[in-house]
Order: C-alpha cells, then sequence, then structure tokens
DNA sequence: CGGCTCCTTGACTTTCCTCAACATCAGTGG
DNA sequence: CCACTGATGTTGAGGAAAGTCAAGGAGCCG
C-alpha cells in the first residue's frame, strides 16, 4: 500500500505508475521519532526536505519570554516546504508531538524526482499553495476570530485534512493534542481553552476525550468556526481526472 | 534603472545580464490601478503572476461579518504566488491601498522565464519562501502578542522591508496605511489601534504622522515588539556571491 | 503507592472591545 | 474664499472577553 505522503499527493495530480514507484523508492527508509523531538530547530541550516510518514508534528516558534506560537501542525503525509534547502537557516522549528516515522528526501533526489516525473512537481506545488492557504486561514483565524471561532476552526481543519488522508472514519479523527498544544496553536492560554473546550461540547457540537475528537454537530460548527474550506482547494481533486 | 521586482530579485540571487533584460522586457507595460481596486478577488480564477511596481496593496479575506483580516502587505516589488495559476480559485483577495502600477506576467511567459534563467527561478524560489516565513512571523504575532508587541512588530516589519527596497532613507519610511487598515492587519480595532499608536509615540519609539513613519529609537522598538527579523532571510544576501 | 502529566475549577485582574461623540483634514463645488 | 462632505483620527465611559494565580482532581505508569 501507497504511504500517506503518496496518497496525499495522488489527490494533487494522476500521478504515473513509474512516478509511484520513484516515491515509494525514495520514501523507504523512515526514521523513527519520539514524541516532543525536533526534527528540525529554528537556527539550523535546512538540508533535506523532511516527509512525515506516520505520526503527528507541529511547527513552532520559540518566543524570548519562554512561551511558543504553533503555526501549523504535520499530519502523515504532510511535507516541510520544497524549497527549503534554499535557506540559510530555519526561521522557524519543528516537533513531533506523538511517535513519528519521518523520511528525510535530500534536495538533489527530490529535484531529480520533480524533474524526471512532472505529475510529482505539479503535486508538489499545489501541496505547497495548499500549505500556504492553509497559514492563510491561519491568520485569519487567530486575528478575527473569538476564541470559541478560533477553536472550533482548528477542530475543523483538522477533521477535514483528517478526512482527506483517510485518517478520520465517519464523524471521527484521532486528535493526539493536549489542551496545551492547542492553546499555543490558538494563542491562548490552556486554562481558556479548556473552559471554550467545555462550552462546544455542552452545546453538543463535538465530543472530545481520549484523543478522539468527535463531530457531533457539523453544521453547528461550521457556523460557530466561520469555516470556510475553501483554502484547502479540495476543488483540484476533481479537475485531476481531466488530465 | 531597474525596477523595484527586478532589484528584489537581485537581492535574492545573482541575475545574469540577460536575465535582467527578460525581466525588464516582461515587466515593461505595466498598469495602473486607483486606490482600494481590488486586483483579483475570492473566488476568481487566478491567472498570471501579479507583480506589484509602484505603490502598496494587501492580500486580505472578507468574513461573513462584514470584516476583513489583512494577511500581507505588498510592497512595491513584491509579486503575488509563482505557481498560483495551478488552483482552481483564489482563496483570498488582494486590493490596492494607494495608486498603483502593477504588471500581469502570463504563467507560460514566467515559466518559460524560469526555465531559460536558473538565477531567476533561484530568485523567485527564495521570495516565496520569504513570503511564506512572512505569513508565519504574522502569525507569531497575532498568536502570542499583545496589542503594543503586534503593531511594533509590524510597524518594524514594514520599516525593515523598505530599508530592504530603497524606499526608507535614514530612519524613516512612508507608510500610507491609515488605522483602519492596521487595525484590520493586526486584528484589533481602530479605537484601540490608536491608543496603542498613541503609546508608541509618547515612549518616543516612534514618529507617525502624515503616512511617514520614522523610527526614533529602533532598539526600544525592537525590545517592546520582539522582533527577529530572521525570517526576511537577509543573509541570503551575502551567499549570492558565491554563486 | 508515588510521581508524573494533563485536565478542571474558582476568584480576581487586565486587556481589549463597544458605543458614542467630537476633531481634523483634504477635496469639492458653490 | 467658504461651506459642505467624507474619510480619518481622537477621546471618554462602561462592559465583555480572556489572562493570571492558585488549588485540586483524574488518569497513567513505574
Amino acid at each position: 500500500m501507497a504511504n500517506k505522503f503518496i496518497q496525499k499527493l495522488q489527490g494533487f495530480a494522476r500521478l504515473t505508475d513509474k512516478a509511484v514507484l520513484a516515491l515509494e523508492a525514495a520514501t523507504s527508509r523512515p526514521v523513527d521519532f519520539e514524541p516532543r523531538q525536533d526534527l528540525i530547530r529554528e537556527g539550523d541550516r535546512p538540508g533535506p526536505v523532511l516527509v512525515v510518514l506516520e505520526g503527528w508534528a507541529f511547527r513552532y516558534k520559540a518566543l524570548p519570554n519562554g512561551s511558543r506560537q504553533i503555526m501549523a501542525f504535520l499530519m502523515p503525509g504532510d511535507a516541510c516546504d520544497l524549497n527549503i534547502g534554499m535557506l540559510e537557516e530555519m526561521d522557524h522549528s519543528i516537533q513531533t508531538v506523538t511517535p513519528a516515522k519521518v523520511v528525510k528526501i535530500a534536495g538533489e533526489t527530490m529535484a531529480e524526482l520533480m524533474d524526471t516525473h512532472r505529475s510529482i512537481a505539479k503535486a508538489m506545488y499545489v501541496a505547497q499553495l495548499v500549505d500556504e492557504g492553509t497559514l492563510r486561514a491561519w491568520i485569519v483565524s487567530l486575528g478575527r476570530g473569538s476564541s470559541a471561532e478560533r477553536a472550533a476552526h482548528l477542530l475543523l481543519e483538522l477533521y477535514v485534512r483528517g478526512v482527506h488522508t483517510g485518517m478520520s472514519r465517519d464523524d471521527e479523527v484521532e486528535l493526539p493534542l493536549s489542551q496545551v498544544v492547542l492553546a499555543d496553536a490558538l494563542g491562548m492560554t490552556p486554562v481558556h481553552i479548556n473552559r471554550v473546550l467545555q462550552d462546544l461540547r455542552q452545546s453538543g457540537a463535538i465530543e472530545l476525550q481520549r484523543k478522539l475528537l468527535r463531530i457531533r454537530d457539523p453544521a453547528a460548527l461550521t457556523r460557530i468556526s466561520g469555516f470556510d474550506d475553501n483554502y484547502l482547494h479540495r476543488k483540484l481533486r476533481k479537475p485531476a481526472s481531466k488530465h
């Protein structure tokens, strides 16, 4: 079975059989990481492209005062920036949440893959644009949402992404994030996210326990969050069949 | 004289003379836009790459409740996303602030430029990474900053970017943004940004009047904002000489 | 059991928003 | 030249949202 990375790329462009084989070869040797381990740190000289095959991680920036802001979650299949090797040093860090399997694809290997298989190049470009759209949606949520809106938006984003990558079944998705992590992502305090989550539970919109999120009332949650999945560019998946 | 776009790219990679000529040809026919005019709207089918040669614009997303969140400012020399043409539809809009001169470079033209002149490709990739870093810094600022921190951070970002593109002289930079626009960028109300700016003025960190920003005490402003220009990746400019 | 980490609750404080009024300025047209 | 208009900036008073501090509870694991 193709891994989550390949599955994700297939959602963005129709990959040839040869392309799939090449990708499988390039991702056949994942490395295991513990939870709470930095994959790469701010200030490091970036090297290969990192691809998370299993487990969760997040991009974050540690602040002088000891707090941190999480800017994105990496779920299985997600990769870090394509051209990251061109930068002198990382401007943020990436840390695992759960035990994870991660593959490092050398810059030259990646370039060769994209050169040889244009369908891979296209899929990678689209993936990059989607990541950027997600960043922008995050900004909108942080900037203009109430705490309940922000929380609902994040939960929905993670749920929808989970659906796309086949990690959810029905209305459930595994969500291995502590409230501290959620707070760091949403720009609020752990105490406050706790209260917000309780409100969402009591309103009947969600169930959340034991690392398992269940969307009980998608309409309500969408209404609360103002969520608009436009930025995830799912529509791209249909035109892929036109090629 | 090369336009701001070319100047900016030259900061990211050493462009050959031929590359510069090709870029000049591609950007020789700018179109004029009025202030407050949308260059492209959410939902539009994206086409050519947009490049702002003169004037200011911003990316924003309009929200159902009538407010909007600004996610990035485009200064002279800035371009919108490189691969934007691959998306089905825009997930945000771009609007001018001032009168502006904008060039549209067709996707094929851009692809050809990057194919023929690898230095252009490199510079465009780096520009894209810097934009993404800027987005992430924006998230950090929105998520973790007090209102004063956020405001100080944005002013510093714009000032530093102004310096890089030769739009500032000494400690001054033209800042044609109303307090309403600043509020929409910083996720706060116009009333509040007004008070924050007054505090910054009274503390002696800045002067701001008549669309002219003067940084009086850079150290103080940096301290207040927690600003770290890492994400702008200025260091790239030096290694460019190694190529 | 003890020692973790994570979650929950309550009381109090601070920050920021809301609403509302007024001031200032530039541009427009009489 | 002045009155009018619209956009922008400023100020004040009161209220809602979120943070802080502090303590205790629940689950997990050696």
